[in-house]
DNA sequence: ACCTGAACACCGTTCAAGT
DNA sequence: ACCTGAACACCGTTCAAGT
C-alpha cells in the first residue's frame, strides 16, 4: 500500500543538509540543474519546499553544496610523486567528474564560491606543483592555464551545440544554404558532432604539460 | 516636462528585433544577464513586455540574438596572413569581446547556439587552419583547443571567485582557518585575486599556438 | 499590424501558526 | 526543534481585446 511507503520516506531519517544536497545533486543529474526548484527537490524528499530553508541558508546555498559535492569527488594528487603523472591523472579525473556532474560548470559560473573540499582540492594542486620546482607565480600560471583547459572542455561538452539558423526553414534548406556559405563549417560539421572530449581533452592536456615542462627546465 | 520624453521613445523608431536585443545586451552589460527579464527589457524601450512577442519568440530567442550579437563583434582572421599571427590576434580578439560581454560564455552554456554571424566566424577560422597547412582533422583539434582555452580564461574571469567557508565565522576567523588548513592557498590565494586574465591567456595562447606549430611540421 | 491588460502556471522566500 | 499553509513579489508566456 502507497501510504506505508509514503511515511517510510518521511519519518524515515531526519532531513539534513547532507541529505538535501545529494537529492540535489540527483535530481540535477537526471533533469539538469536548470529545473531544479526548491518546491520540486522538496517534493523528492516527501517534504515541502519551506522545510528545507530549516537546513539550508537558500537556494544559493545548496548550489554551493552541490559544488563542493564534485569537488570532493575528485581524487587528489600526490605530491611526492612524478609531478608530470600526477597532474596528468588529475586532469583526466576532473574531466571525469564534469562528465558526471555536466551542470557543475554552469553552477561555477553562476557561484565563485570554494567550499572545503574545492580548498583541499586547490591546496593538494599548489603542493604538487610547488614540490615539482615550480615558483609560486608559476605554479599560478600553471593552475589557470590548467582550469581553463579543464573547464573549457567541460564547458563544450556541456553546451552540446547545435546548428541553428535563425531564419525559419525547414531542416533541407537549411544545411543547403550552410553548404553555400560556409563550406568549411559544412565540412568540418560531422567532426564537431561526433567529437570524443575524452580524448581531444587528453591530446591538449598533454601540449600544456610538455610546454610547462619546458618553462621547468 | 516628462511626458513629452515618454512619447518620443514610445513613437521614435518601431520596435524591432535588432532594437530589441541591442537593449538586452546593454541591459546584461550594466545589470548582468540573470537580472534580464522581459517586463524589465519592455520597460527600457518604453513598451509592455507582451510588445517583445510580436518581434522575438521568447527569451531564448533573444539570448540567440545576444550570442550572434557578440560573435559579430569579433573581427575575423584572414587566411592569406601568417597563420600564428592570425590565429593569436583572434584570440586575443574574442578574449577582449568575452571582457567586455561577461554573460557570453553562460548564455552559451544554457544555448549552444549557431546563428550567422557565429557560423561566419567559425567558417573564417577554419579556412585559416586549412590554408595554414591543417588537416580537416588536426583543424578540428586545434579549434577545439583555442575554443576551449578561451572559453576557459573568459569564463574563469567571469566567475570572478570568493574564497567562502560555508561555516559562519566572521571573516578573520575564516582566513585563520584558512591559513592552517589549506596553507598553499593561502599563500597564493593574493595571487590568484589580482590575476591578469589578459596576460595569462596571452601566455597560455602563445603555449598552445607553439604545441600546435611542432604538430604541423 | 502592432500593442495591451488580465490571467495562468510557475518561481524563491518570509512569517505566523501549528506539533 | 522542526514542519507547514498562506502570502508576497516576482517570473515567462498566452490570449482575447483594443487601436
Amino acid at each position: 500500500m502507497p501510504y506505508d511507503a509514503d511515511m517510510a520516506t518521511r519519518t524515515r531519517e531526519p532531513l539534513t543538509r547532507d541529505r538535501i544536497i545529494d537529492a540535489a545533486v540527483a535530481f540535477a543529474d537526471t533533469n539538469g540543474v536548470e529545473s531544479l526548484s526548491m518546491r520540486k527537490l522538496g517534493h523528492t524528499l516527501g517534504v515541502e519546499a519551506m522545510s528545507l530553508y530549516n537546513h539550508v541558508a537558500n537556494k544559493d546555498d545548496i548550489y554551493d553544496g552541490m559544488i563542493d559535492y564534485v569537488f570532493a569527488s575528485i581524487p587528489l594528487p600526490d605530491p611526492g610523486e612524478d609531478w608530470q603523472e600526477e597532474i596528468r591523472r588529475l586532469g583526466m579525473a576532473g574531466m571525469d567528474a564534469f562528465t558526471a556532474h555536466p551542470w557543475t560548470v554552469s553552477l561555477l559560473m553562476l557561484r565563485g564560491s570554494f567550499g572545503p573540499a574545492a580548498l583541499r582540492f586547490t591546496d593538494r594542486v599548489f603542493a604538487t606543483l610547488n614540490s615539482a620546482g615550480f615558483s609560486d607565480e608559476d605554479a599560478h600560471h600553471a593552475w589557470q592555464m590548467l582550469a581553463s583547459h579543464t573547464m573549457g572542455y567541460a564547458f563544450q561538452q556541456a553546451s552540446n551545440p547545435g546548428i541553428v539558423h535563425h531564419h525559419e526553414h525547414d531542416l533541407v534548406d537549411q544545411l543547403e544554404r550552410v553548404a553555400d556559405d560556409y563550406p568549411n563549417v559544412a565540412r568540418l560539421a560531422p567532426l564537431l558532432a561526433q567529437c570524443e572530449y575524452g580524448t581531444e581533452f587528453a591530446f591538449g592536456l598533454d601540449i600544456i604539460i610538455g610546454g610547462l615542462a619546458t618553462k621547468l627546465d
